[in-house]
DNA sequence: TGCGAACTTCGACATATGTAGTAGAATGGC
DNA sequence: GCCATTCTACTACATATGTCGAAGTTCGCA
């Protein structure tokens, strides 16, 4: 399942908070993202298309709730980067990571931990 | 520099082969991509446009040389990644990268010298 | 019960992206 | 010199994405 930027924006919301009304949603959205309520709606129609999100109303209101977990929705767009950028292998990601600086020491060093916690297991 | 995955395609080639013409270029895609030769020149224009590659005419038929890097593209494009899909900050992204088993006990185990290294210098 | 506020559904429109056809110019071999 | 081949430049068109506006429907409250 892949997401759109502003599919993401709709569902980190409603990762944190659901159910949740397309109000709600809207109130959620970070500061400087500043959609009119119907752009909100319509990413969610769209949203509910793709099953990302159920729809349910209660009353005249419509309550959302998000189908798609945020652990695959970041397995998809992790796999994504990987194939377009990476040559779809782990390894080259990696290399990257390192080689860009893209830890900080202290990342460095929690890293380590963790791999050395994996190793005993 | 953002580039659209059938750009990637393009770059890629030309990354690994440069300069190159429109021609070659359509010969080094992957299998399983097989554009027009026109599809080709129109994505060669657009990466003109955003001056990812430079056009330079040899008779009649342009030789293509990449101006943005594949370093550079790839930073462009894990930035992004970064930004949408792990709040921008790289812990969530290795919790994640070792969390799902992204990578294999042999990575984990470069990884780890990797560190060690950069831990040394 | 009648209003205004808040919802919903539809449709619309611009820009981005993927994909390619056509027409005309340049080339190269015979 | 002429023709088939190959390029280029333009245009086109479908689908995807980002962003709403308009019009009708419901609700809660004075």
């Amino acid at each position: 399942m892949k997401l759109t930027q502003a599919e993401w924006q709709i569902m980190k919301v409603l990762w944190k908070q659901h159910p949740a009304t397309a109000r709600q949603i809207m109130t959620g959205l970070p500061q400087g993202v500043s959609w009119a309520y119907t752009t909100i709606k319509t990413m969610l129609s769209r949203l509910a298309e793709k099953n990302a999100v159920s729809e349910q109303k209660q009353g005249n209101t419509s309550l959302y709730e998000p189908l798609l977990s945020q652990r695959k929705a970041r397995l998809s767009a992790f796999a994504s980067l990987l194939d377009q950028a990476f040559d779809g292998a782990t390894g080259p990601l990696v290399h990257f990571l390192l080689e860009e600086q893209q830890l900080s020491p202290k990342q460095k060093q929690e890293l380590i931990e963790k791999l050395n916690e994996d190793a005993d297991s």
